[in-house]
RNA sequence: GGCCCCAUCGUCUAGAGGCCCAGGACACGGCCCUCUCAAGGCUGAAACACGGGUUCGAAUCCCGUUGGGGCCA
């Protein structure tokens, strides 16, 4: 019997979550959903000076909000470095005492000397050894690697890579002043956490052979590792602030919705086909971390507004508007207690917004008339000949029995017919008048959203605005 | 600098020796639809980094070069 599958994301909360993170959390959940195993989160946090209660919190709510759930973690104790200092000191100590590894008083400053030494002569730094047999009770406890051989790591991303032994050194395992280093606690929390497959970022596949070193003389099997390659920015470097936004919390701020983000990221580096739209069910059911590929991937905004824009056409309005609550407020709008209305409203808007910003700044109409009309078109249709027409608007519409989009519809092509002009030209009229602009939903839905008496109201304001005689 | 990873349209990718003078998607151009803007439909331009092999045949396998990235830091 094969054990079950445990995998982990295991940030370090010295920021907000970034989409690479976001990445690398989402295929260890989908691998995890996809066997029906567990997925950990846990938190590296032993850089105390760069970690933070806040970004903890921050990231278990972008986590949250991306959907991923932990079987695992946080809020629970123990899933803390610093919470299980006592761990690693007793697994060092058992590593010390079967002599697999050795204390170390070499001065840094030395060991820095030799480093720029062997750099000059184009060589990889190697720990000389000096310290293997001193039989030292005290300073750095370096870990005792194979002189010889190669250490193979395989990977189930990459296939085999294999590292030589005269590349790797005898590595710090706990420093001088007694804190474990990273490679060393990533060990012992993958071992007692009983972690069968790494998924994490190709930044730490040359730490792999270290650590796998490190469970060999811990006397535990290794897990399964897999190395997904790192997200770019557009000059193809890792991708950073300096990209632009990047936190999965500055896409939720810009309104994309959690869907698309999760959509975006699994699309980036898997497949499955020609396929581009999934469900998270099909994401579950589809992912195999074998079809992960295997290069760099650059980071494209513009795709992620396009399937935010997917996800927000595909949503219905009484939806949307439980989405655009915080967005609405943001924005200093009070909507409609009818949501009813509401919900047609954004139905209305949907498919010309991309994210929920977008969104709402497309509704503003609707819930507050235009401080003031596009310039260039005022000057067109506000005009003399404007007011008129406009005149003869408002006495049909306030005679119109019925206020429904095809009844507004049919008084005016009547009166268009009956003025000899083009549909576009009253349209456009009224669209300046109702939204301030030339760009909006179907004027008849707007007309008929608007109510008869607001619509009316905004359209003798648009008559005064355009001057001339009553 | 050493070691490691990577290399198909601008971008994400399909492609696991003949189905490929390379398919899809985003973005971009054109046309259609149309009350505007969108959406939608049709359509166009756009790539196998380079050089050697292996093979009847290579985007696909091997070697090298170049370029990019990562780790050591």
């Amino acid at each position: 019997m094969t054990s079950p599958v445990r995998v982990r994301f295991a940030p370090s909360p010295t920021g907000h979550l970034h989409v690479g993170g976001a990445r690398t959390a989402l295929f260890n959940w989908l691998f995890a959903r996809h066997s029906g195993g567990a997925f950990i989160l846990r938190i590296e946090d032993t850089d105390r000076s760069r970690s933070t209660d806040e970004n903890i919190a921050s990231i278990v709510d972008a986590l949250r909000w991306l959907g991923l759930d932990w079987d695992e973690g946080p809020p629970a104790p123990g899933y803390r470095q610093t919470e299980r200092l006592e761990t690693y000191r007793a697994h060092a100590e058992r590593l010390r005492a079967a002599g697999r590894a050795y204390h170390c008083d070499c001065p840094p400053e030395e060991l820095d000397r030799q480093r720029r030494a062997a750099q000059q002569r184009g060589e990889t730094f190697r720990y000389s050894g000096r310290c293997r047999e001193r039989g030292l009770a005290a300073g750095a406890l370096r870990l005792r690697i194979p002189t010889e051989g190669a250490t193979i790591v395989d990977d189930l991303i990459h296939g085999p890579v294999t590292f030589e032994h005269g590349q790797l050194d005898d590595w710090i395992l706990v420093r001088t002043d007694g804190t474990p280093t990273y490679n060393f606690c990533v060990v012992v929390d993958d071992v007692s956490m009983r972690i069968t497959h790494v998924i994490r970022g190709n930044d730490h596949l040359s730490n792999t052979p270290k650590q796998i070193l490190c469970y060999e003389a811990l006397e535990y099997a290794a897990p399964a590792f897999a190395h997904v390659s790192m997200i770019l920015g557009t000059d193809r470097s890792r991708l950073s602030k300096r990209h632009g936004a990047t936190s999965v919390q500055a896409f939720r701020d810009a309104g994309i919705l959690a869907d698309a983000l999760v959509n975006y990221l699994a699309r980036l580096g898997w497949s499955h086909g020609d396929q581009e739209i999934f469900t998270r069910d099909e994401l579950i059911a589809l992912f195999d971390i074998k079809d992960v590929a295997s290069s760099g991937a650059v980071f494209d905004a513009t795709k992620l507004e396009w399937l935010s824009h997917e996800y927000l056409k595909a949503r219905d309005g009484a939806a949307l508007a439980v989405l655009a609550a915080p967005f609405l407020r943001a924005a200093g709008l009070t909507p409609p207690a009818d949501g009813a209305r509401l919900a047609a409203i954004f139905e209305t808007v949907k498919e010309r917004a991309r994210t929920l910003v977008e969104l709402v700044a497309r509704a503003r109409f609707y819930f507050e008339p235009p401080s003031v009309y596009e310039p260039k078109a005022a000057r067109e249709f506000l005009t003399p000949e404007g007011a008129g027409r406009l005149d003869r608007l408002l006495a049909r519409l306030g005679t119109e029995r019925e206020w429904s989009p095809p009844a507004i519809e049919r008084a005016y092509r009547a009166l268009t017919a009956e003025l000899g002009i083009e549909l576009v030209e009253l349209a456009q009229l009224a669209r300046l008048a109702l939204t301030g602009g030339t760009a909006s939903p179907p004027i008849f839905d707007v007309l008929a959203l608007l109510g008869r008496e607001e619509a009316l109201a905004r359209l003798r304001r648009a008559r005064a605005a355009a001057g001339g005689g009553a």
